[in-house]
DNA sequence: GTCTATATAAAGATAGAC
DNA sequence: GTCTATCTTTATATAGAC
């Protein structure tokens, strides 16, 4: 158990312990737990002890479970959201905006490979609910719409958009959630979440959508 | 709450209630109670309440909670296994192995959307422990396989087998992870999970893969 | 095989001293 | 802001009658 991470240490000993400390600790753990576990399995004990803090704390600052568990949710969005903006600003063809697209979301999920399991966990067990209540727009919908607009032009073959953003997005996010499993498959000796199995699967999977939805000419 | 199932009768009123009826009954409802909650959050109350029995027979029948998990996780790999088996016995190409292999994963996925939820959650929160602990072999290698075949003779592209493998499982399964959220996106009326959406999501994978790895003549 | 009642443990949350 | 101690609820699991 726990391959993930370990302490998340909130001061090395009994210094001063403040806000700027606290509260970051307790939201590093959180982000663990939570991706671990779910919302409703997820302990506030666990939390606390990984973020060396006593258990009031995390009532003191998030009021209580639900609002901690929030708050990682809306810290795990910024960086997919601000990896998604970027690819409607220009004035792209479709091509290179949904590999541009795809590109960044890679590269968001290798520098928070937590955040994709939160979400699948959130979508699974609380159907997105919390999406909805903290107002946090679908993914699916704006890559949908990057679909229709290469469909639409001939850059890309005539797939279903609504099914290919589930599938390209799904694509991305899916290793990261197998991963705690895969370290295990016999004939997989590497870390599935070392730099290196990150880069490749970018690349594998960058590959594999541009194959499967940019026309051939 | 509750989009998946209702209620799993193990009887029509007070009939008489034996193991026939009542075994299958709690089977049934702890199929959507842990691929909605996950083990940990799962509760034997819930479960035996859409079982329409008492808890006790829950712990009669399978001894405790995790007795009964196993249960579930050894019936829903059932229908894969036996879906992998026919891929691997016959003479067939490469490209004709996989492509059949995918065919009848999804079909039955079809037959059973909870499975891939259930295996989703397994390998996220028990990092697959259970899979292990029950003697059942890991998929992604077989699929790893099969791609490796089809690498050598030329018929796929040369991709990453092992990550090949987690993708095109992954284009498999994740729609049904995803199903519970996508049912709210905007622009989206129709039922996931329906007939129709799921033929599409089988189509759209079939061909989403074969032009990602078979190689273009 | 099925039921009611209950033991036991653990978790979220709060109170109040420092 | 941080601590200890505790309240309250809920969950797994068991005991024992029918």
């Amino acid at each position: 158990m726990d391959t993930i991470g370990s302490v998340v240490e909130a001061h090395p000993r009994t210094q001063k312990r403040d806000r700027d400390v606290t509260l970051p600790a307790i939201l590093a753990a959180a982000e663990i737990e939570f991706a671990t576990n779910g919302f409703a399995a997820a302990r506030t004990e666990s939390i606390a002890a990984r973020a060396n803090v006593v258990k009031g704390m995390i009532f003191h600052y998030f009021k209580c479970k639900e609002g901690l568990y929030e708050a990682v949710l809306v810290h795990a969005y910024q960086a997919f959201s601000e990896a998604l903006d970027k690819s409607f600003d220009k004035d792209l063809n479709a091509t290179d905006a949904l590999l541009g697209f795809v590109e960044r979301f890679l590269a968001a999920m290798t520098e928070h490979p937590l955040s994709p399991v939160i979400f699948m966990l959130e979508s699974i067990q609380g159907g997105g609910e919390h999406f909805r209540k903290l107002g946090m727009p679908s993914l699916y919908s704006r890559v949908e719409a990057l679909l229709k607009k290469g469909i639409a032009s001939g850059e890309f073959r005539e797939i279903d958009p609504g099914h290919g953003a589930v599938n390209i997005i799904g694509l991305c996010g899916f290793y990261f959630c197998a991963a705690n499993n895969l370290s295990h498959v016999p004939g997989r000796s590497r870390n599935p979440l070392s730099s290196q199995s990150l880069a490749k699967h970018s690349a594998e999977v960058m590959a594999f959508v541009r194959k499967a939805i940019v026309s051939s000419r």
